[in-house]
DNA sequence: TTGTAGGCGTTATCAA
DNA sequence: TTGATAACGCCTACAA
C-alpha cells in the first residue's frame, strides 16, 4: 500500500472471478459492459463485485490498454486568469462534468513560468495524457506548438492566434457586443462612445465591429477610443479621453468589465452619476461586475458549455471520429444590472 | 497509442538496455537513483535515454509498486472560493509546485454538489491518490470524515471544526489582525471600529480577539458590529451601522476584504472621503483589494506557502515520518496600499 | 556491482 | 458465451 498504515488490499478482478465463480475473462467483459454475456453472468458478478468491494486498478489497466484516461487541461498565466477569472473556473467545472463522465480524469496543469512550460511539453509527450485542453494560448504559445506536433487530440477554448488543424470554441464577440450596445440604445441614450482594446486580438476587433454594427449610421469614430490591454486603468485613462472629446457623452461600451470597472471611476471623478447621467455596459460577465459600484450591465459568456464543448470535442477524436477542424462560435447573453 | 492518429511507439527500459548495453535491472537502478550502480554504467545509460528518448511509463510503475503517485487537491464551494479567491489559486500553486518536484502529480477534485462529494469518497477508496490535501473543510464535512475513515495520509489547509489526528495548516488570525490595527492606529486614529464576521468559526473569532488586544484599554464594545457573513453585504450594512452608532468613527478594521469594499461603499453614500476622513483596513489581499477604490490596505495570507507545507506534510506521511498531529500556524503580512 | 526473472491487475486473443 | 493465457513495462529480490 501507499502508506506505512496498513489499508487493507484491494480486491481485484481474480477475487471477484472467484466469488462469482466465473472467470476473470468474463468478470472483465461484464466490468466493461461488453456482448457476449449472458444476463445470469452479468448478474452474478455484479453481486460478486459488490460483496468483495472491487474497484477496477487503474494503473492496470492503463497499462495494458496504453491509455492513460486522463485528459489535460491547460491553463495559462494563472496570476491574471486563473485565480481571478470566474469564466476559467466556470470552464474547469464544465470540462470536468463531460470529461468524468466518460471515465475520464482531468488533470490541470498549469504553466506559471518557462521552466513550467518545458516541464509540461515533456509530461504532455510522455503519454500522461490522452488528449488536452488549452485555454487562452497565445500567439507563439510553445505548448500549442508541442501539441500540434506531438498530434495529441486536442481542443482550444479561445481563438488561438496562429495555429491550424485544432478544433477551437470560442464566444461570438460580435454578436455579443452588438447585442448589449443596442440594449444600451435601447435606454434612450443619444452619444453613445466605446473603450476598445486588444484590437491586434479576434476578441478585440470583433467586440469593435459589433458595437459599430449597432450604431449604424449613428457610429461616430470620434467616440472610439482604444488601448492595448483589457485593464482598469485602460478604463480609466479612456473615460477621460472619452470625455474631454464628447463631455455630452451618455452611454458607454466598455470592451471588457475590467475597463467598464476603471470607466466608472472616471465617470466617478468627473461628477457624472451611472445610470443617471451615463449608461455603461461591459463585457464577459467577470468578477468585476458584481463588484462595481452600480453592478454592472454585461454580456456572459457562457463558460460552463465552452467548457463541456471543448471536452467533448477532445472525446470525440479520442474515439476516432472526425471532429472539425475550425472553430465552433457560442452565442453570449446579456445580463442587465444597474449601470445601465 | 491512444488515438487513431498513429504516434511512434515509446521507448521502454528494454530498449535503453539494449542501446546501452546493459541489463533492465541497471537501467531501472540509474532511473531510481538507486546505490550500487558504476559511474560507467550511469553514463552509459543516460547517454542511451538521451538516445532512444526515453520516458518512464508511469502506469507501469504505479502497477508495479502499488501507488499512484498522484495527491489530490480536494476544493469546495467551487463558486464562492475556487473561482474568486486567489488564495485558492496561490494554494494550488504552492502545492503544485512541491509536489512536482518529488515527483507526485497533483489531481484537482472540485466538489459542486452531494453527487461530486459522493463520487469523490469513491474515488479516494479506489486508490487513484496517495495522499489528499483538503481546503476549506467545514464542520461535518463528508470528504473530510471519508479520510480519517480510510487512514489516507491527509493535511488541510484551514483548521477544520471538528476532525482530529490530521495536521492543518492555517495562518495565524490574531497576529494578523492585531498587526494591521495597531497600523491603523499608528496612523493617528482615535475613533477605531470593527465589523466583525464569522464567530462561530476559529477565523472570525480570532480575527476580533486580535483588534481587542491591538486597542487594549480603548476598546469600545460599542464600536463592533458583526454579522454572519463574510461580504460585501455584511460591509454595507455593518459600515451603516457603526456610522449611526459613531458619526465620529475615523478608522475601521473590516474582518475580510469583501466586508472593507462594502464599508467602503458605505462611507460613500455617507459622504465621507476614505482615507481622509475615515482609514478602512481589510484582511485577506484577495482580489477585491485592488478592485476598490481607494486599493485597500490589508493582511496578506502566503498563500504559497500553505499549499507548499501542506504537501509536504502528505508526502512526509507518505515516506512514513511522523508528523505533527496538530496545526501550524502561518504569520502574516501587511499591505499598505490607499485605504489607511 | 550487475544480470535474471517473477509478478503487479488488466485486457484481449484464441480455443473450447 | 465462456475460459485459459499471453502480454503491457516496470521494480526488486535473489543469484551471480
Amino acid at each position: 500500500m501507499a502508506t506505512g498504515a496498513a489499508r487493507p488490499r484491494r480486491a481485484t478482478i481474480h477475487d471477484v472471478a472467484a466469488e462469482a465463480g466465473l472467470s476473470r475473462g468474463t468478470v472483465s467483459r461484464v466490468i466493461n459492459a461488453e456482448r457476449y454475456v449472458s444476463d445470469e453472468a452479468r448478474v452474478a458478478v455484479e453481486a460478486a463485485i459488490a460483496r468483495v468491494g472491487y474497484v477496477r486498478n487503474t494503473a492496470a489497466r492503463n497499462l495494458k490498454t496504453q491509455q492513460s484516461h486522463a485528459i489535460g487541461l491547460i491553463v495559462h498565466e494563472p496570476h491574471s486568469l486563473f485565480l481571478e477569472d470566474p469564466v476559467i473556473g466556470a470552464i474547469l467545472l464544465g470540462t470536468n462534468a463531460i470529461l468524468s463522465e466518460a471515465d475520464y480524469q482531468l488533470v490541470s496543469l498549469v504553466i506559471d513560468s518557462d521552466r513550467d512550460s518545458d516541464r509540461v511539453a515533456e509530461y504532455l509527450s510522455g503519454g500522461f495524457v490522452d488528449g488536452v485542453i488549452i485555454i487562452s494560448a497565445r500567439s507563439g504559445d510553445p505548448i500549442a506548438h508541442a501539441v500540434v506536433k506531438l498530434g495529441i487530440p486536442a481542443a482550444f477554448v479561445g481563438h488561438p492566434p496562429d495555429i491550424e488543424g485544432i478544433p477551437f470554441i470560442g464566444i461570438d464577440n460580435f454578436a455579443g457586443a452588438k447585442a448589449i450596445t443596442e440594449r444600451l440604445l435601447a435606454t434612450g441614450r443619444r452619444r453613445v462612445g466605446m473603450i476598445a482594446s486588444a484590437l491586434d486580438r479576434d476578441s478585440g476587433q470583433d467586440r469593435l465591429a459589433g458595437f459599430r454594427a449597432a450604431l449604424g449610421d449613428a457610429f461616430d469614430p470620434n467616440l472610439v477610443v482604444d488601448y492595448p490591454l483589457y485593464s482598469h486603468g485602460t478604463g480609466l485613462s479612456g473615460m477621460r479621453q472619452l470625455l474631454s472629446r464628447a463631455p455630452d457623452i451618455d452611454g458607454v461600451f466598455a470592451a471588457s468589465d475590467s475597463i467598464a470597472a476603471g470607466a466608472l471611476d472616471g465617470l466617478r471623478e468627473a461628477g457624472r452619476r451611472v445610470p443617471d447621467d451615463v449608461g455603461i455596459v461591459g463585457f464577459d460577465d467577470s468578477a468585476w461586475a458584481l463588484r462595481c459600484q452600480p453592478t454592472l450591465s454585461t454580456v456572459r459568456q457562457p463558460a460552463d458549455a465552452l467548457g463541456r464543448l471543448a471536452a467533448e470535442r477532445v472525446l470525440s477524436q479520442l474515439r476516432g471520429e472526425q471532429v472539425p477542424k475550425f472553430g465552433t462560435l457560442l452565442p453570449t447573453s446579456i445580463v442587465w444590472r444597474d449601470s445601465a
